[in-house]
RNA sequence: GGCGCGGUACCCAAGUGGUAAGGGAGAGGUCUGCAAAACCUUUAUACGUGGGUUCGAUUCCCACCCGCGCCUCCA
């Protein structure tokens, strides 16, 4: 079996071969930076982050391009608003959004940003307009005619063949020529940021970025295009219509879409209060391994149900993984090795791929890891497990950890800079207590810890239990949880 | 109205034309000075409702009910 990955172009589920046998150019739609990230648009660049993880594990070279939109009518008009260029700020949001991708382990994409490309968005609108596929208005702006493209509404299947031109007319955009053409450069209103270019002075339409950006650092064909569900229309089907009305050539092959997420079984929005940002649910307590484990639990193309009980069920289930691995790598083994255990491990690495090459199926490739737990963690306490079993377990986990990437606890730091965040940005009232307790856990450090805990073990061992006891109690406060196991005494942060 | 997706145990959530992965939670037990971790057992006569096809359907078909998405900005 190789990968398959429903298209949305298709409709189907097909397996995915990259037109050069060992690269993978794929895009990403990344943030608009008028705000921070909320977790419906990392539901999307976690599944993207999953999808790039498994290609690599698979053994391709992966070229992977994510936008960043740093312009458009909602960053325009708040940045007028706060009376403060366009550029100061988006730089804010800007940066939050990269950090935020560290903070939830997505294996870093080549970032590119639109106001870096305007003159080549001009460029290329002047050439659409050169070959009939573009025109002007009145007021300078430019749009798209869609009349001019048959195969318009393809990867949305819809059917615009019965629209002519001027069919009908929207009173607002009394100048275009038909109500569907969209725009490809949109002239400044007064007070309003522009650039001149030699098409004109105005700003790029929303789409123009994605095509131009893409086929300058992928090509005018490549792999795979991906986004969140809501882009299939109009953003994605209008970059379609751009690229191919330009080059003559198939745009991205296959269209991947990741489907809405939901939270507390409610459309996530403000007014409904029920809408959280990556930053808001760190201040509450939670932690981004947690985040991130929850949001990659559902396979992309299915409803995600984000729920707080949820949240706390990952965070259990993400420490049962950790345990494990601790469990692994701590414990004396004696010598030799457990056919059946070895099998196990690979077994399990193989349940994975096939899993992933499913489509994507995460929760699947997740079942694969925790039956290989429930089972060797059997085989420990029955004493079954040699020393030569050890590298295979670990081999599986570390497979499990290159896409999921929950494992490593180094939740404690991230925390604590977006506490330090927090504070700077007047967030201070938004701080919880669980934050706090967590991120003092990472106030010790690991020689502090251990050399507490030795003397705990003194005491243990000279059965002076009060004062193991205090020194116990004195770790926990600090956030510490020490644990003494068949195998020894071990510790780790709360 | 058009197009599309889904309704599985207390919760989250896979999956299959032959009678239900996994996680969490609960209950009981083992281990343990305490605590923690771990392990074992247990928790769906059954997959929204009603029909149909079939030797057999949760899995296919039809209808209905409910939820969700796109159709204007939205991951």
């Amino acid at each position: 079996m190789a990968l398959h990955l429903y298209n949305t172009l298709s409709g189907k589920i097909e397996e995915f071969r990259p037109l050069e046998d060992n690269e993978v150019r794929m895009y990403a739609c990344g943030l608009t930076v008028y705000d921070y990230g909320h977790i419906g648009n990392f539901r999307t660049f976690i599944a993207i982050d999953v999808l790039h993880r498994f290609l690599v594990q698979s053994g391709y070279q992966v070229r992977h391009v994510m936008n960043i939109t740093d312009v458009d009518d909602k960053i325009i008009r708040n940045s007028s608003r706060a009376a403060i260029p366009v550029k100061e700020y988006t730089a804010k949001f800007e940066r939050a959004f990269l950090e935020d991708t560290i903070t939830v382990n997505i294996e870093q994409p080549i970032f590119v940003r639109a106001t870096d490309h305007i003159q080549e968005m001009a460029k290329f609108i002047a050439e659409l307009e050169s070959k009939g596929f573009a025109y002007r208005t009145e007021d300078g702006s430019y749009y798209f005619r869609i009349a001019k493209f048959p195969n318009y509404g393809k990867l949305s299947k819809r059917d615009f063949a019965g629209m002519e031109d001027g069919a009908r007319v929207d009173v607002d955009e009394y100048e275009k020529d038909n109500a569907r053409d969209f725009a490809l450069w949109k002239s400044p209103k007064p007070g309003e940021a522009f650039w001149d270019t030699p098409i004109g002075r105005g700003r790029p339409g929303w789409h123009i970025e994605c095509s131009v950006m893409s086929m300058e650092t992928l090509g005018e064909s490549f792999d795979l295009h991906a986004g969140g569900e809501d882009l299939i229309f109009p953003h994605h089907e209008n970059e379609i219509a751009q690229s191919e009305a330009l080059t003559g050539k198939p745009f991205a092959h296959f269209w991947f879409h990741a489907r809405f997420l939901l939270v507390e079984g409610e459309k996530m929005s403000k007014s409904l209060g029920n809408f959280f940002t990556l930053r808001d649910l760190v201040l509450k307590g939670h932690k981004p391994s947690s985040i991130r484990y929850l949001l990659s639990s559902v396979p992309y193309r299915n409803q995600l149900n984000f729920t707080f009980d949820g949240l706390k069920q990952a965070a259990t289930s993400v420490e049962r993984l950790r345990n494990f691995w601790l469990r692994l790598t701590a414990a004396n083994f004696s010598e030799g090795a457990t056919a059946t255990i070895v099998q196990l491990a690979l077994e399990t690495v193989q349940r994975m791929k096939s899993a992933l090459e499913d489509d994507l199926n995460t929760a699947q490739a997740q079942a694969a890891i925790f039956d290989m737990v429930r089972k060797a963690n059997a085989a420990i306490d029955n004493g079954e497990i040699r020393k030569d079993d050890v590298a295979p377990l670990l081999a599986a986990m570390d497979k499990f950890e290159e896409i999921f990437a929950v494992l490593k606890d180094d939740d404690v730091p991230k925390m604590k800079s977006i506490l330090e965040w927090a504070k700077s940005a007047g967030r201070e009232q938004d701080i919880s207590n669980e934050l706090l307790e967590i991120v003092q856990s990472g106030a010790l450090s690991s020689e502090q810890v251990n050399h507490k805990v030795a003397e705990m073990e003194q005491a243990r061992r000279a059965r002076n239990f009060s004062k193991s006891d205090a020194i116990r109690a004195e770790l926990a406060a600090a956030g510490i949880i020490v644990e003494n196991t068949k195998d020894g005494v071990r510790w780790k942060r709360k």
